[in-house]
DNA sequence: TGCATCGATGTTTACGTCAACATCGACCGC
DNA sequence: GCGGTCGATGTTGACGTAAACATCGATGCA
């Protein structure tokens, strides 16, 4: 970006100072009001209110951190926000920041190619929050050149033990492991998968936990189909397992994917759950409205929300960090789109 | 909140004058260097340049927004994430804004009732951003007794005409008669309408536009049936269709409710689109994979987002605002969820 | 040579807030 | 009545930055 030579003139609101004149007062006593110091007098306190009032006086957040040496806010990175995961995480990080009086400063990472030459990223560069949370992957934000200032609390939302920040996320494992016994408890000989993008830690923990249990079973481990998340990629996938008589079973590692397999075995007049069960992963509103109905993984984005910002918090109030990674337990929602194999 | 006791004891990070003194040069030199003004010598250049990352230097934000009077932040009203629209429209304000380099501060009402009670929207009771997107609806902002400080920039993201602001939205009206045209040019005599939520302006644009629609064409206009955009409210608008052999076209107002529909009517047995048509509204990336793929209007959030943030940054650097609403025009796209009707 | 010009750099100051310290009057107990 | 205490209020200074102004040496031109 050139120089930007748009010279600004902005209106200063009114200050303390303009508060402090018109109700005859100090401005250390305007500031005790606006604090809510219980140490002024009644008469005194209503002066100053309205003094306020009068002129619209609204305190600089920008000269209380330049005081304070605190912003009481956090950096959220995020990718893209059309991943529903990211999404609702986000939302309860928000949720969870506000209720602790932290504002959230939203990072997007707009382009994996971004490097140094789009420098949107400047907020990190800059002293502006007082920690931050990842919302993505860790190796997106390597490919984007981002780097972490040092000294900056961070913690890391994602499913890697690789980092030096603490994680919180669900326990994906435990979920995978869910999806894959309910289809093998139904009856079924074994379990196939449609597995998030390779580069994703998430999806790599959901694919491992799938393939542990089948061997635990002793079942046969069918090859993996690679999605990358999106409904397309699952119809993709859908397509190939539709065309195989012997798959009956099905594990999609998030919800966007199983619609495009249920789309995928509708289109080839493959019934679900009669010829093929399928299970996904995430549980959004729209799963339980599926045709038929989706069996699926809830995950508990709330509480991965909350727990992140407390940790954070901790962290930039003590300065010290609990290395031990929360993993958020996950629950298995039954519906309508599994069922025992067909018998022969 | 009562008085926060905890003395959150802050590490200051180094400053413009340790840099200074580190490279033997005044403060003002390094300002220059930091901010790349061409008028300092190169040689003394690169000398500061190796001292700031020497000392890890990164500038304050606030003293900075405080000295020019402007946080270049602004601020996002959201009320939850969860909506399909909102999230789209979130994500391309969040780029537009990070490409003029703008930081997105997100403001979350967390709940309709929480008054003054939880004054977690003090990010506006106080200065901190240089104008507000507000991204909820207008009725939601009221009951949740915020209130916009005077002379703060605001740009509102719906379709009423009601507001003192700018105005950015899809053309609803638009979209809503695109939809039901489809359905009637295919030969359908008339059109069912599944609504969003009465308190919602947009929704209530499309059913106006809709019934508009129908009565231009000579149709009959039946019943309404409102749902609140959750696939849940779709599904239960979608029991009383289905049970209705008359009914052969249906317009939801959004991609939710649609999918709502669909179950029902597969739950009932009647065929899509062979006994009825549906269409819906916005194209979220599932769309295409409903079953049957969804018909519907797609809205183009990404320059929702970029005009609503740069009208704000209009009115921010220049103080004044077009009051004419911005209307993004919306596009049909047919899948397979429409066709003409049986023939009886 | 002398003076104007210009570029590089330094000095001062104000932005708005609030902790720390200072002041001042009222009230207390003896 | 007097030293002491306490509560209400005022004064000072510093947080980090950058505009405005000042300084100083080099260069250009008559």
């Amino acid at each position: 970006m050139p120089t930007d030579e748009t010279p600004v003139r902005r209106r200063r609101g009114p200050s303390m100072a303009d508060v402090a004149r018109l109700a005859g007062v100090s401005g250390q006593t305007v500031s005790r009001v606006a604090n809510e110091r219980h140490n002024v007098d009644a008469a005194t306190r209503d002066r100053v209110l309205a003094a306020m009032r009068e002129v619209g006086y609204r305190p600089n957040s920008a000269a209380r951190a330049l005081r304070n040496g605190q912003f009481r806010s956090i950096g959220v990175i995020v990718f893209e926000l059309s991943s529903f995961g990211t999404t609702r995480t986000l939302d309860a990080v928000a949720a969870a920041a506000t209720v602790s009086g932290y504002a959230i400063n939203l990072l997007p990472v707009l382009d994996v190619n971004q490097r140094a030459v789009t420098n949107a990223f400047s907020r990190l560069g800059e002293q502006a929050v007082d920690g931050v949370i990842i919302l993505i992957e860790a190796h997106t934000l390597d490919e984007a050149g981002v780097q972490l200032p040092e000294g900056l609390p961070v913690v890391v939302v994602d499913s890697s033990a690789h980092y030096d920040y603490p994680i919180v996320d669900s326990n994906q494992a435990q979920g995978a492991r869910l999806a894959t016994e309910h289809l093998l408890d139904l009856g079924h000989e074994t379990v196939w998968h449609v597995s998030g993008p390779p580069t994703s830690f998430a999806a790599d923990r959901r694919r491992r936990s799938w393939e542990l249990t089948l061997t635990q079973r002793g079942c046969e481990v069918p090859p993996v189909l690679n999605g990358d998340w999106t409904a397309s990629s699952g119809y993709e996938a859908g397509r190939m397992l539709a065309a195989n008589p012997d798959v009956t079973a099905v594990f999609a590692a998030n919800d966007q994917m199983a619609l495009g397999v249920l789309r995928a075995l509708h289109e080839r007049g493959r019934v679900v759950p009669d010829d093929v069960s399928v299970v996904g992963f995430d549980d959004m509103e729209e799963s339980a409205h599926f045709w038929p109905p989706l069996t699926t993984i809830l995950q508990n984005f709330v509480d991965v929300g909350r727990l992140s910002v407390d940790a954070l918090i901790h962290e930039i109030q003590a300065g010290e960090h609990h290395h031990d990674p929360v993993a958020v337990p996950t629950k298995l929602v039954v519906r309508s789109s599994t069922a025992p194999p067909r018998r022969p």
